[in-house]
RNA sequence: GUGGGUGUAGCUCAAUUGGCAGAGCACUGGGUUGUGGCCCCAGCGGCCGCGGGUUCAAAUCCCGUCACUCACCCCA
């Protein structure tokens, strides 16, 4: 039987990685000029990490993540999200002493052991940036339009952004008892699953899917009419950052994070275009949890972006040409494909992206590979050629060629190049 | 964990009532001895997911199993 990757477990292919490392570099280029450094933290974490951190309560810790003991018997687990780390990282290496306010960023893979379905993978990427140390509403604006800036940069304008605030511990807990309460009148009407949910998380109610669960919520009480008011202002004033900044968003009074850390600011980034799934990203603040996990009190907030269905939402809209070799070298007869292979290589070294067939091959052959690879020219040097010291050389999308001299050759085409003769994007 | 759909060539998919396993694309070669994309011809390529059963005969019917996929739950 042949060996299969593990279910959920997917191989980026090298028709795909051009994108990745383009949407990576874009990224890295929009956090550096908003001043956000990279962190790179472990894959693995003590299991403890993510179940103080994350709740014990939560999906995620409850049945989806990747446990296993090492030969100490300590529990060991692949890491189903990037904050956790981070926030330890903070603590643990003490970059507060520095500066409270610290900007960081990570890109890489996470694990959650769940069904696989259209965007959501067992191993997927993110792409996180956390601001912590700054409990302003300046910084929720700051990490939101950093968000929105890159998804513009990447060309995606037909995202959502849905803002909501959850309060604090305190207002929060008084919305909860509300809601418990609003629901617990009316489960006659709700779904199982609903029933359940209302008792240990009535927020998360607001996702279900099932109709006449979606019609009892249209009528329950909004978080946003009971946050306290410190809460209230702080929502106001991110809001008007954001209009001053010239972003667009929805206010979504039932938009719900999984994770128990969040409190304040929420935010997701959604698209109807895959499938099921409707989040890009996702964030939010977590005022506690720095102290949580026996660090200093301060504040923090930070998004992820789900690499593949970013991915995939730009494969949808924009097609791109990528890695376009700059020149074929055709070589016909023993002498002159010797020569190929000596100028391939020197161009290779030079930083040119050159190809050349191996085997012997006839001209129209050679002309064919060049076409299916893509390359922009195409260099023809035979017997002939080599007499007379002059090759020709052909673009392939204008059909246009021209002679070119022997002598020098290499430096000859970089000029070319370099001089933007050819077709550059 | 639960439900639906699909498993046939590298890819996308056909195969009538159970009767020789096919096409398009891709790949290789040729038509054109030195010029790519279009056209024509030929070639390469199959454990019909796997195991069992029914039958003279199974890709096709039955049972089981595995995989993939979409959806639920939940999330990026």
């Amino acid at each position: 039987m042949e060996i299969s990757a593990i279910k959920g477990f997917k191989d980026i292919l090298p028709r795909e990685t051009a994108l990745w490392q383009w949407v990576e570099a874009e990224a890295r280029g929009v956090f550096n000029a908003f001043g956000f450094k990279e962190i790179r933290t472990p894959l693995l974490e003590k299991t403890e990490l993510f179940s103080r951190s994350i709740g014990q309560d939560t999906d995620i810790v409850s049945k989806e993540m990747y446990t296993l003991t090492d030969s100490k018997g300590e529990g060991i687990t692949l890491r189903p999200e990037a904050t956790s780390s981070v926030v330890r990282a903070y603590i643990q290496n003490r970059l507060y002493q520095d500066n409270p306010v610290q900007k960081l960023y990570s890109i890489g893979p996470m694990f959650r052991h769940e069904r696989p379905q259209k965007g959501r993978f067992r191993q997927f990427h993110q792409i996180n940036a956390e601001l912590f140390g700054d409990p302003g509403p300046a910084s929720d604006a700051d990490i939101i339009i950093m968000i929105m800036h890159l998804f513009n940069v990447l060309g995606l304008n037909d995202v959502v952004l849905n803002i909501n605030s959850l309060g604090c511990p305190v207002c929060r807990t008084v919305f909860r008892d509300k809601l418990r309460a609003f629901l617990s009148e009316r489960s006659g009407r709700l779904c199982e699953d609903c029933r359940r949910r209302a008792e240990y998380n009535p927020l998360r109610v607001f996702d279900c899917k099932v109709e006449s669960c979606k019609e009892i919520v249209s009528d329950a009480p909004s978080i946003l009419d009971f946050i306290c008011d410190d809460c209230a202002r702080h929502f106001s004033l991110l809001r008007e950052y954001l209009d001053n900044s010239g972003i667009r968003y929805v206010i979504n009074h039932r938009l719900v994070r999984g994770l128990d850390y969040y409190s304040r600011t929420t935010f997701e980034i959604q698209t109807d275009r895959l499938g099921a799934q409707n989040a890009v990203a996702g964030g939010g603040r977590y005022d506690g949890l720095i102290k949580q996990l026996e660090g200093p009190d301060y504040p923090a907030i930070g998004f992820g972006i789900g690499f593949e269905r970013l991915v995939a939402l730009i494969e949808d809209s924009i097609k791109k040409d990528y890695n376009r070799p700059e020149i074929f070298m055709a070589g016909l007869g023993a002498d002159a494909e010797k020569k190929v292979f000596g100028w391939v290589t020197e161009l290779r070294r030079s930083g040119i992206s050159a190809e050349m067939e191996y085997g012997s091959k006839g001209l129209k052959a050679q002309m064919k590979k060049a076409d299916r690879i893509g390359a922009k020219r195409a260099l023809i040097v035979g017997e002939d050629e080599l007499v007379s010291g002059k090759g020709i050389l052909r673009d392939m999308d204008t059909k246009d060629q021209k002679e070119i001299g022997l002598d020098n050759l290499v430096q000859g085409i970089i000029n070319i190049i370099k001089n933007g003769t050819g077709h550059r994007e």
